[in-house]
DNA sequence: CAGAGATATTGATGATTGTCAATACGATGA
DNA sequence: TCATCGTATTGACAATCATCAATATCTCTG
């Protein structure tokens, strides 16, 4: 879970990934290197970054690779942040008198 | 936005978010210090970080700081990680013919 | 097999970051 | 006012990271 927040901490991977859950279909690689302004193993690195936080899966036909997003990671992902509701909300404590409750 | 997943994407700040997440009243910050074997400052620097991200809310009352999990950061979030989701899945090309759907 | 092209890996480097010690700030109480 | 306590800030350092150049790997084509 953490993986996956610290993948998309960054700002190139975040808008690789976006451009990823954009399209209808994997995207090739080479078209991810050439609307970024970065270097081919930069590219690369980002995309397996995002690959092993599970967020986006890669396949490989012929010569080019195809990346798309993980639909599994994305539903991973949104139960992981629905998983961080807050209780129901109280008012501030005048006294230090409570402990914390479990972490669950 | 990618602040925010910046923020949650170390270890003892995505703890520290779930610890104040699980809890129905703000938390001193003295108990999230106590709760982490960490120096003072350090937990001072990630609640900084954590609440520049929108993530958190802090309320000062006389010596002791109460954090607490904000609510419209965390809608946000949700909001953002829904509005990652992939269009409708469709097969790999065998060709490079297509262009890139816009970012939106 | 030789050459070309797309992608992945390695090595190096400058920048960012997580951590702590020291210190400053602000509030409470004697 | 002075001392104490909780918190925030500063400075420094080691570790991590984003980036690129060079190179390796793999696939197709001649």
């Amino acid at each position: 879970m953490m993986a996956a927040f610290r993948a998309l901490g960054d700002p190139t991977r975040l808008e690789i990934f976006r451009l990823l859950a954009a399209q209808e279909a994997p995207v090739c690689a080479c078209d991810v290197v050439d609307r970024f302004g970065l270097a081919q193993p930069t590219i690369s690195h980002h995309l397996r970054i995002l690959r092993e936080a599970g967020l986006v899966t890669t396949e490989k036909r012929g010569v080019w690779a195809w990346y798309a997003v993980d639909p599994r990671g994305l539903v991973w992902l949104r139960e992981s942040v629905s998983g961080l509701g807050a209780p129901v909300a109280a008012a501030v404590p005048d006294e230090r008198e409570d402990r914390l409750a479990a972490t669950g």
